[in-house]
DNA sequence: TCTGGGGTCCTAGGACCC
DNA sequence: TCTGGGGTCCTAGGACCC
């Protein structure tokens, strides 16, 4: 018998930023996301005055100026080094671990594994890091992420730990769900099971497969056979090689100009050059994005995107760039307040196992890009490079298309110069 | 003034080939 | 009267997730 693990970490980049600020204790917090515009992490008290995940900031400045919320931008530096920590424990407990986003780990645990060592191991995770988890117990994926949901809205009576196999009633907990809070049925799918008569978990659980087949195909047949035990989505060990890697960003305020967007999406390119320079990949095939803000309504709208295979395999950020502006040169049209441009790099293959064609250059001796990429990981911090290219504007124009980022927490584990300081 | 960014998987349809 | 069928690759778009 299979037995899974999920650990979540609670209101994780808010729970970052109290680790770090023990001021923020019992305050309500709310972290934002990139260009801070909308709440995407909220503390237990923030939640509790009705902030919404997802709200845009310029709605909820009412209740945060009332209450007293702490609002942060989101630190990424700092949450992907709190993860690494909470990661790290984790895998020194079990045979196996899936890293499935910043915040969750699936965990392959014993058979025998217990409602208690689930809690032994969550006292360990909070007092090693200062993050507190909720671990759900389960023989599927999909179970395992059921008894992380009850786990965590019941945190009274489960203390964040909970198994729906060794429960009483296991029945009573999926009637008390409906389908779209399931992992994998969102708001389509929810409807969909509505139109057939199928609203709780239950119902689901017990519902004809053929016809679940039928409406739902194999996404929905899978999500079937999970919610009754049977297994389908494996435990994945070792990440599946990326297949893309994007980078885009909304501007502070809307660009007309075809140079300020040509200097935006060459910062994108260098992010994700950089990226996939940094897994040892080659890109093949580049596509460029362009679009005006879709919530403007009375605003003339234009969203395009335009895609190349390139003729051989590269990740250098000199070639790419040129590539990218060429593309957005074709798709750009005069006369539109854009809100958003960026770019893919996609069809991805390894450095080691690519070929060079015929009339390939021979590798240049040395590598600029990657001595680039070196010295701003040790000097810069991600959102502000020590080298950038010129084409990417320079410090101090301030332009549009810049990012906003005005409540940033130190870079707390990371920067010599940003480390806490303990007050005697 | 103000509405994130980065992924994955699946399906359908067209082009092309034998 | 009558106009293959099956496989593969590519692309676009939908749906979902964190």
């Amino acid at each position: 018998m299979n037995r899974l693990a999920l650990v979540d970490c609670n209101n994780f980049f808010c729970s970052c930023e109290r680790v770090f600020n023990p001021a923020l204790k019992d305050k309500p917090v709310v972290v934002l996301s990139n260009n801070d515009g909308c709440i995407i992490s909220r503390s237990e008290e923030a939640k509790a005055l009705g902030i919404p995940m997802g709200a845009p900031l310029h709605e909820q400045q009412e209740v945060i100026r009332k209450h007293g919320v702490q609002v942060f931008s989101s630190n990424y530096t700092l949450y992907g080094d709190m993860s690494a920590r909470v990661m790290s424990i984790l895998r020194e407990e079990v045979p196996a671990i899936e890293v499935y986003s910043i915040d969750e780990a699936f965990l392959q645990v014993p058979e025998g594994f217990t409602e208690e060592q689930a809690r032994v191991l969550r006292a360990k995770v909070l007092q090693w890091t200062g993050i507190p988890v909720c671990i759900g117990i389960g023989s599927t994926k999909l179970l395992a992420k059921l008894s992380n949901r009850h786990a965590k809205k019941n945190k009274d009576l489960t203390g964040g730990v909970f198994d729906l196999a060794s429960y009483w009633d296991p029945d009573g907990i999926l009637t008390g769900m409906e389908t779209g809070d399931l992992w994998g049925v969102g708001k389509n799918l929810a409807q969909r099971l509505r139109g057939m008569g199928v609203k709780t978990a239950l119902e689901f659980k017990q519902a004809d497969p053929a016809a679940i087949r039928k409406s739902m195909g194999v996404i929905g047949e899978r999500l079937l056979r999970e919610l009754n035990g049977i297994s389908c989505l494996e435990l994945e060990e070792m990440p599946p090689d990326r297949k893309g890697v994007m980078a885009s960003r909304s501007f502070g305020s809307p660009v007309e100009l075809l140079e300020e967007l040509e200097e935006a999406l060459a910062n994108h390119v260098a992010r994700a050059s950089e990226k996939v320079r940094r897994f040892g990949l080659l890109a093949t095939r580049i596509e460029v994005f362009l679009q005006t803000n879709r919530f403007m309504r009375d605003e003339p709208q234009y969203s395009r995107g335009i895609a190349i295979t390139l003729d051989r395999p590269t990740h250098s950020s000199a070639e790419l760039m040129t590539v990218a502006r060429d593309l957005l040169q074709q798709i750009y049209r005069p006369g539109y307040r854009y809100k958003k441009t960026g770019v893919q790099l996609v069809n991805l293959v390894s450095e080691d196992e690519y070929q060079p064609g015929l009339f390939d250059q021979p590798k240049a001796r040395i590598d600029v890009d990657k001595i680039v990429d070196e010295i701003n990981r040790r000097m810069g911090d991600p959102k502000n490079p020590v080298i950038t290219r010129a084409s990417q504007g320079t410090e101090g124009s301030v332009k549009g298309w810049k990012m906003r980022s005005e409540r940033h927490s130190p870079h707390y584990t990371t920067n010599w110069k940003q480390l806490p300081v303990a007050q005697v």
